[in-house]
DNA sequence: CCAAAAGTGTTGACAATACACCCATGA
DNA sequence: TCATGGGTGTATTGTCAACACTTTTGG
């Protein structure tokens, strides 16, 4: 803070939002892009986000930009956890000027298939597995792997993984998210233990239960609980070579 | 990405970074805190930080802010880890105009006193306990706060305990970083354990020995290793309930 | 010899794994 | 009644905290 007070002293920087938006969706972990619409890089695939306007904050441009280039309900985009992931500011990232984009990531549950596929500007948004997603515009593929590999990691010693889940879900939907997300089967009994004994991750919705597979006892549900971290963290099995 | 190409045709932001650097020293945590010399907020203490030149990243912006704001020797600042925080995008955060700031953490070890209070812009550069901080320009009690948050949680999953210490150390050291950032005692000889069970934590100095308080047996030293996280976690005691 | 700090050993409580088993439902 | 998924019990195995003990130095 030692310049001076001149605003366009400087070639200005443009402030832009990038969102990594995950979902769990048949046993793979999805991504949600758009096809962009003009250059540069018409054509391809790319994280949705864009301009922070001159009053807002890069959040609040996240949940609107969000709203606008894909289908997602309002609702949903509005109490959405946005998680800052980190800011990139390379000075060449954007052929066009200077621009300083700062990265979020977002959790969301299985939606319907065709809330996001839908008319306007999300025509061209749609869910990618990220196994199959491949050259993206400007630097978004290295957001994506560092949003990929941070979302990993929050569910060892993080309450997220329910927001992959719908408002009320599963203990096995619940593994099965830790189970795509980690690729590894984890044991069921252990793992039910595990997520009761830590006290505020899931509270049971009483009464209620679901058929899940169509067959089958029918499953309790439960809700998120008010935990944000976990004590002791869930640890995925064989990262270190002990435990 | 919806907008136009004219770099002028938003108000303009600027881009700036602040930097959190801790210490331990004395059993305290510190950060280093320089006086400002102008306004707005002129004479009140501030995290380091400043504008993010036109062809530069921010990381390197906030290593150039730091060594020219702080006298820390330019070998330390060109070899120091630093890590983003998060980017502070509030509209009002700073009355002269739309300022975004990418705020960083560095941790170092405990340097020979002088080292910062020199002169040129170093001279209103200081050391402060974190506890005695009290009001701060702008926005920065806010990421301060942040910061220490972020790196006592650190401590649990990633081996940046070391970067407190000098280049070589004692195990009574390092147990002593957790110790001040935690504020708990830690049993010696279980955290000896740990330490030494985790490959790549830290690397014995073959031979070397230094004595600490003046008496008691001389220690073995030890490197930082090549390990970034912690598999298992070294959790610090009764955040959860059990373990 | 005493105090202080480093380092080692041991034990008992607790936690985690692996796996056997029972329950409820649809076909 | 069988297949399928939910849920419980339990024994073995390992881990960790607690603390007693030994070692090496300075005064």
């Amino acid at each position: 803070m030692s310049a001076g007070y001149d605003p366009y002293a400087f070639e200005p920087f443009a402030v832009t939002v990038d969102l990594a938006v995950f979902t769990v969706r048949g046993g793979a972990l999805h991504v949600l892009l758009i096809r962009r619409g003009q250059e540069p890089y018409a054509g391809a695939w790319a994280l949705p986000g864009g301009f922070v306007l001159p009053r807002e904050s890069a959040e609040t441009a996240a949940r609107r930009e969000l709203a606008e280039e894909t289908g997602l309900p309002e609702a949903l985009v509005a109490a959405l956890h946005l998680e800052q992931l980190r800011t990139y500011s390379e000075p060449d990232r954007d052929p066009r000027m200077r621009v300083v984009s700062v990265a979020f990531t977002a959790l969301v549950p299985d939606l319907p298939e065709p809330a996001v596929e839908g008319g306007g500007d999300a025509a061209h948004a749609r869910w990618m597995p990220v196994g199959e997603v491949s050259a993206l515009a400007f630097d978004h593929a290295l957001i994506l792997a560092d949003a990929r590999e941070r979302v990993g990691s929050k569910l060892e010693y993080s309450c997220l993984a329910t927001a992959f889940c719908p408002p009320e879900f599963t203990l096995g939907e619940l593994q099965a998210v830790y189970e795509t997300i980690w690729d590894t089967a984890l044991d069921r009994p252990n793992f039910r233990r595990k997520v009761l004994a830590t006290p505020g991750f899931v509270e049971a919705v009483p009464g209620a239960a679901r058929l899940t597979g169509g067959r089958g006892k029918p499953a309790a549900l439960y809700r998120p609980g008010p935990a944000t971290t976990l004590h002791p963290p869930l640890l995925r099995p064989s990262e270190g070579t002990t435990r």
